[in-house]
DNA sequence: TACATCTTTATTTTT
DNA sequence: TAAAGATGTA
């Protein structure tokens, strides 16, 4: 024993072996980019079940991500001879499914409730606004949508909202009829999850001490990430006298505009008598220069809990900072770049280029493209959020639950059945007349021919599905549902149907080889999964290719060489960060995370002029690249040819094709202003507003204006006449 | 119902 | 620029 032991623990450094071994108390674990975190994380659950200090069902783990939650149980199964079926070990929602799975009753829910996705979420508040007849220019659904899940998140319930002028008391109106038409529906959204089981905790004292004595072991992964209600969620059910192991890193928090509160990290110090934070600043990805680069920057942020990262693995090469003229020229010194990596060996999935903003791929991907070499872009759509798959999914989601009036709007006259609006109003306000879902009040309302036969045949083939559902296994009630819905007809005729009828195959394959680890029937789990897991964003397997994503989606991954591009004021940082709370220091922790994702080498990119939104927009260098320590850089491109050469650049749009051709990049960014002393693009000052770079110019003589985006605070008009502008 | 035309808008997105 | 959404027409 004492040996299998050694074997669990040996090979972790003294911090890591000091979190994993740590006693019954609550802790704080902050985990710095690679280093091992999530090997703490597993091998602690390890250790404590192997002590006999905890068993399997009494630890809880969660973890935000599906893909997080399936590498915990992958690597603990590796390490302990156990049957990790039973543990809880999963995301915050796919836990929360579970506990109202288990008690639907308590909590008001149909055995069978469905999980709105976002989308799904989306399409279910317009219809609420619809049903109200609000306007909805003054409030766009998505905006609804934010307001009510804000709300959720911070544990407030409609009836306890306070509005606080006329907009937010119709926000609090579509959040209350909202909440009634899920609860008829008997469909929850994603923070609906979170909330019901908060309350469920909150309202019945047995089935909370229930919990608190079975789980004497929490941990958490990606603590920063929590919201305020996850947050008090853990508090609920860990108890008073559970070890709450909290694995976080503050300097890679990065999803505040979605609700994450970085500063649970410090109340949970105060709240759970934190005695020692535990730091893991041994870093085991990146070279010398590269976390010297991240360490500096970081430390422009304030507040910070503190952390410097460091490596022995030496330091490596210094980072190469490329300055081109165009976004054409600086995607061509990428390829380039790339192909000598390739030349030189390196495979090139392990070669990342990253961007803040998905729109900067395009350029990016022409470029590669043209070149031939093999790409993936990651952060389209997910494959359960595929249209066809929706709707598939939808007539399962009728058969399995008649409420779901969502689900029935889908599909009712899709594929066409020429069933129209006036049809599907009628049966609406039936449905409201009689208090009933839209598939039961559909038989009692009358309607003229074609509309009739196309309805009364839709109940029909539902209710076949649903017996279908009795019988048959998964795999062949999707292949029933594919039939009888004529979907899989629909999309032979259409143009671009093949790919669809693809994804609706591989739905089949997907139902085929699910396994059911929960206690519900398999129609009922697959259905969750759906909803909670969209599905994989990973790139093709088997194909070498090149690895193109935002700097969000690349958090937690790691490559050998990584590009970040689009360094520049306005972009990286993004502009709306600037006016938001902490926005900047937001931005600086995703740069942050970019840096820290490279092991051996890495690029920062940027551009002078790029086209954005179908203008040419001139950036500053952004402040992220002077905040690395020059002796960290090397800096390339051609920037630093002479600055005085000026041109018109507008062929060079034209045929982009040929842009990675050499000449190209000798391109350049300024545009002559007609009459005036300045040029387009050109880098000036002002004595109250700084430093910034000339965008735009209108009118001449007295009356001339220029657009300045200047880098302190923004973009603004300026009449020439008056502006004392100095060209820098 | 299907298709054409226009208007609007444009970070990031684990579940 | 270009994609999505709204509105208009056959």
């Amino acid at each position: 024993m004492p040996e299998m032991n050694d074997t669990l623990l040996s090979g972790l450094n003294p911090e890591q072996l000091a979190a994993v071994t740590l006693p019954r108390v609550s802790s704080l674990v902050l985990a710095g980019a690679g280093s091992g975190k999530t090997r703490v994380l597993t091998t602690r659950i390890a250790h404590l079940i192997r002590s006999g200090q905890a068993s399997p069902l009494g630890v809880l783990a969660v973890t935000f991500t599906n893909k997080a939650a399936r590498e915990m149980l992958v690597r603990l199964t590796g390490m302990l001879p156990i049957n990790t079926r039973g543990m809880w070990v999963g995301t915050f929602h796919g836990l929360c499914n579970r506990l109202l799975r288990a008690h639907h009753r308590e909590v008001g829910l149909p055995s069978l409730f469905q999980i709105l996705d976002s989308q799904d979420q989306q399409s279910s508040i317009k219809r609420v606004l619809r049903s109200m007849n609000a306007d909805e220019e003054r409030y766009p659904p998505r905006q609804v949508a934010y307001f009510i899940n804000s709300q959720k998140e911070e544990g407030i319930r409609a009836a306890q909202t306070k509005p606080w002028d006329s907009a937010s008391r119709a926000m609090v109106e579509f959040y209350a009829a909202y909440e009634q038409q899920c609860q008829r529906e008997g469909v929850v959204d994603f923070a609906e999850l979170l909330l019901r089981s908060y309350e469920l905790l909150t309202a019945d004292q047995r089935l909370r001490e229930h919990y608190q004595e079975r789980f004497g072991f929490v941990l958490v992964d990606e603590f920063q990430d929590t919201n305020r209600l996850q947050y008090e969620w853990l508090k609920l059910l860990a108890g008073p006298s559970a070890s709450v192991f909290a694995v976080g890193d503050d300097d890679q928090s990065i999803y505040a505009f979605r609700g994450a509160r970085v500063g649970n990290m410090r109340l949970f110090e105060q709240e759970f008598n934190v005695q020692h934070v535990i730091r893991l600043e041994q870093n085991y990805r990146s070279q010398g220069n590269i976390l010297d680069a991240a360490n500096a920057l970081i430390t422009n942020n304030q507040g910070r809990l503190g952390k410097n990262l460091w490596t022995d693995a030496g330091k490596g090469e210094p980072i190469r900072v490329y300055e081109a003229d165009t976004d054409f020229g600086e995607a061509s010194f990428i390829v380039e770049e790339v192909r000598t990596l390739k030349a030189e060996g390196l495979a090139l999935t392990d070669i990342a280029l990253l961007y803040r903003s998905n729109a900067q791929s395009r350029v990016l991907e022409q470029a590669i493209f043209n070149a031939g070499l093999p790409y993936r872009v990651y952060g389209g759509l997910r494959f359960f959020e595929r249209a066809e798959v929706k709707h598939a999914l939808a007539w399962l989601r009728l058969a399995a639950h008649a409420e779901d009036d969502g689900a029935f709007l889908r599909v009712i006259n899709f594929p066409p059945q020429g069933i129209g609006a006036r049809s599907i109003e009628l049966i609406q306000e039936q449905a409201i007349a009689l208090n009933m879902p839209l598939s039961r009040a559909a038989p009692e309302v009358k309607l003229s021919g074609k509309a009739a036969t196309g309805v009364q045949d839709f109940l029909a083939r539902i209710e076949r599905l649903r017996s279908a559902t009795q019988t048959l296994p998964l795999a062949e009630v999707i292949e029933e549902a594919l039939t009888l819905s004529g979907l899989r007809e629909h999309y032979k005729t259409e143009r671009e149907g093949a790919e669809r009828i693809e994804n609706l195959e591989e739905l089949i394959n997907a139902a085929a080889s699910f396994n059911n680890d929960s206690e519900l029937d398999d129609l009922a789990a697959f259905l969750s999964h759906a909803s909670l897991e969209a599905g994989e964003r990973e790139a093709g397997v088997g194909q070498d290719a090149l690895q193109l994503m935002t700097v969000h989606s690349a958090k937690g991954l790691e490559f050998s060489a990584v590009f970040v591009s689009g360094l520049e004021e306005g972009l990286f940082p993004h502009e709306n960060a600037l006016s938001e709370n902490d926005g900047l220091e937001e931005e600086r922790r995703l740069m942050y995370v970019a840096i820290t994702r490279a092991r051996k080498r890495l690029y920062l990119t940027r551009s002078a002029s790029r086209m954005l939104h179908g203008q040419v927009r001139y950036g500053l260098r952004s402040r992220f690249i002077d905040e690395i320590p020059e002796g960290l850089c090397r800096f390339l491109g051609p920037s630093q040819a002479p600055k005085e050469f000026i041109s018109q650049w507008a062929s060079h749009r034209e045929s982009p094709l040929h842009a990675s051709s050499s000449k190209d990049q000798a391109l350049f960014s300024r545009a002559a202003i007609k009459g005036l002393p300045f040029s387009i693009g050109q880098s000036v000052a002002h004595p109250k507003f700084g430093p910034g770079v000339i965008t735009a110019a209108e009118g001449s003589g007295e009356d001339a204006r220029v657009q300045v985006n200047f880098r302190e605070v923004g973009s603004k008009w300026l009449v020439l006449t008056y502006a004392k502008l100095t060209a820098v």
